[in-house]
DNA sequence: ACAACTGTATTAGTCGTATAATACAGTCAG
DNA sequence: CTGACTGTATTATACGACTAATACAGTTGT
């Protein structure tokens, strides 16, 4: 089962799109697995210290892009293929690209720069 | 004058604090200079198309970090000197590096897959 | 002095996020 | 079967971000 030991908190983003990309990293990393059980929303709440309601939209959205399957009364479980699980990745990499080159460039800095600040934090 | 044309909006980011990283971020490329006036409030939000409160806060915020002078009736300008752009500098750095660091390592990159990630990004 | 700008402040309203307190029906292990 | 879980849904409340419409006093160029 998916941990959220590591979930660190980012103010300023909605908690149900951090948690939705909490567990889409999770995927990326090989870390959940097609058929994986998931947390029931309240369970995954009390651990967050969040309602069960903001839980309940992050799987809404999970469930929106066929990534989870949920049947009421019964658990949920992840549904994941080779193509979804690419698409996720692709999705994440592409975006966290973008966004911190962006940024790096606005500060004018070079494309070597860059690179030494990433390698200096990669600890 | 600083420019707002590359101005990007990230949704789910308040929008004045993007407009604040903005500027900050032109502090540290040495676009924004020490005494460089500031475009006014109205003008600034009819450029972005948003509300002058924002502007407004985003503003006040520069100023509660003394980046800014503004003093009624009379137009806006920059305070900067070495330190507060060596400051502004390290704050925005570590923050990017570090949360691209994050998001990458939770998906199981390693370090050489990270750099050449960013590598291909960088155009 | 005057007009056209400035910064600053206030009030009212919308919208999205999140909480809180429930309620109800389906699933499943003992 | 029963009880303890599930998912799902509803209502009410609160707060922050943002918009909208003003208002007022200080400044600056002509």
């Amino acid at each position: 089962m998916i941990s959220f030991d590591d979930f660190i908190a980012e103010d300023g983003i909605p908690i149900y799109l951090q948690v939705v990309r909490h567990i889409k990293r999770g995927i990326v990393a090989g870390i959940v697995l097609n058929g994986d059980e998931v947390p029931s929303r309240r369970v995954l709440s009390a651990l967050l210290g969040v309602n069960p309601n903001t839980i309940q939209k992050s799987y809404a959205i999970l469930e929106g892009e066929k990534l989870m399957e949920s049947h009421s009364g019964a658990k949920s479980y992840m549904v994941l293929d080779e193509e979804s699980v690419a698409r996720v990745r692709s999705q994440l990499l592409e975006n966290d690209a973008t966004t911190v080159v962006n940024s790096l460039k606005q500060m004018g800095l070079s494309k070597e720069e860059a690179l030494a600040l990433i390698e200096n934090y990669w600890e």
